[in-house]
DNA sequence: CATGAATGAGACTTCATTCAT
DNA sequence: TATGAATGAAGTCTCATTCAT
């Protein structure tokens, strides 16, 4: 295996995965307080108790889980050596996240969230964990000395795609299956 | 130039054009009737003469936009030639398109409609007639035979990628000056 | 014949023709001016140049047609020599009004017009020329000295419920058909 | 006394209570549900925890107090033996259901409902109780052979003015001290 | 600490009326 | 004069949040 298991706890409080699996289903403003209850199973007035708002709710629901999952993103790549080697690293954790909790995946990458941009300002966001991949290994020379936006559209692109097809049932096979052949086009493109 | 210029008449009515660009910078769901009315330079009301309902509006904003999209895309890479130029015709039809509006594309192609649900069943969308292109390639030999979903997202991905970061200004030149580089790195992905 | 035939003249210009059928079928209040523009083949603001308001219009369709109607009434028994005579063309005068135009008639008789209430205020009306009626046949001793209220509710009761039936299919055949038996019963209930 | 007493309860919940009233002074369609709301003594929205709309506010009134209303009228008359004894009931039971309510009477009994006409379909009818009572009556040789519907309008015609009558106040005692008079006008109209 | 009824601001929509053409 | 688009007030209803129990 290309590289380590990284221990992973969603662990998502009850209230948290119903609001999650709502948001992502509905979106946060199609969402209401009232589903968000009826689907933990308890009475409205308790969502307040563990949270001021539902903004609040979507807003830690994005924050603390998209900085464990870019930090687990960091972690790994700095264990891989070589601008391949973390390619590889990347679009096979970013697939093992997605399989691991579609629904929460769907949220931190794929979900637009026009009602929280405050909250996510200033974030490390996986995208940045990628383009300095690629920055870096462009400074290494494997890859081409084209623009590192067009890089990273290729790359990224392909990435969050493949992840999208898969939860649209267009990709029937979990991505982790696919992580080797999607790294390969990928490298293909990029390498200089 | 690759490909012919296409004549494009977007001319949304007063309307429709203050609505999109409310839709694209806060959803549809964040956009009151207000908002828009505000935004048009017209009462509340007068919306409601021309459309039956806000829903309305954010659909036939859509539909309409889309079929006349691909529809342009169909006919322009009928009159390409090989996979090749096809492809080419393909990423350079979509960056003019963003150009040309970019509220409208982003509007088409990058923000979810998870309101619309029903109206954009079954219409035929720029991501049908890459997935054709890349089967039609694969069957004259020039693209790899890997997983069809796999190269379109690479293609998909990357296009649509380029597309954000131009919207977010990571990207500062227009996206029509990269469509060849662009065209170039899926290529060297793609070809047999 | 009991009674002579009365001169009729409804002749509603077209717009009072249209708005009384919309009023009686879907009340005032239920009636928008569009509809009333639409069936009567005008424009919406052509109604404002013949009536200041909608509730002029009803209230115009109520008093003018009231008043005709009652003083119809009035005179058609100041011609009827007697209690019985006078009842029998009471009888056959209502329901020749109806049946001349029974959507005016349910609007002047049966509809109630919690919108009009201060136009209807002080109208003579086709209930007091029967109260009319009632006392001076009881003063010449034609009618039992029962309370006129009682004797009053039993007549015009009646009268009020047979247009009624008629107008909803219960009554098959024209309400001029069956004066002479509705006057016999209504005599044999009153009288001395 | 003629019929027993019949035990009733409107207890009308307070929302239904403050509607009610409005309804029957203002039409459906002239009430608005802050009238409601202000009335019954609570904010607007607290009227949509208890019903889905203020339709079905006026629906659940109609439809509930007039199966009550007629399954009752029904048991008291098939407690009387005999077409005098079953009209002298029939009369005094409307009059007393009046005096028990006469805002909710008129609603039931009265009032139009254009905005109903669903709701109201199919529901066994205080006309249909007194319908069976002169047919059944015509059937054992007490009352005329005349057509059914005449007997009727002249019965249920008075019965129903009564209550109008004492609603405008034109009647100034309860009605219960004239259902005996008002059943031997009615009595002597339609015997054989 | 949980409940869920109540609140009240504000969303969407309708419609009588006006007014530029 | 007739038209019908536009206005804007008002109506119905929703929903995040609060609070008495």
């Amino acid at each position: 295996m290309i590289i380590e298991e990284t221990k992973r706890k969603t662990l998502l409080p009850g209230i948290l995965k119903a609001a999650l699996k709502l948001f992502v289903r509905k979106g946060i403003d199609g969402t209401t307080t009232k589903d968000i209850a009826r689907a933990a199973g308890v009475a409205e007035g308790a969502l307040y108790r563990h949270y001021r708002s539902k903004d609040e709710m979507a807003g830690e629901l994005f924050t603390v889980n998209l900085e464990r999952f870019t930090a687990d993103l960091d972690r790994v790549l700095s264990e891989a050596k070589g601008a391949r080697r973390k390619l590889e690293a990347y679009v096979s954790s970013i697939f093992r996240e997605y399989e691991s909790d579609p629904d929460l995946f769907y949220y931190l990458l794929v979900a637009e969230h026009k009602e929280l941009t405050k909250q996510m300002k200033g974030l490390r966001h996986p995208g940045h964990v990628l383009e300095d991949l690629i920055r870096a290994g462009q400074a290494e020379g494997a890859f081409r000395r084209t623009d590192v936006m067009t890089l990273f559209a290729v790359a990224f692109g392909a990435v969050h795609r493949m992840c999208i097809l898969r939860r649209y049932e267009l990709i029937a096979r979990p991505l982790t299956e696919s992580a080797e052949e999607t790294s390969v086009l990928i490298w293909t493109a990029l390498r200089a």
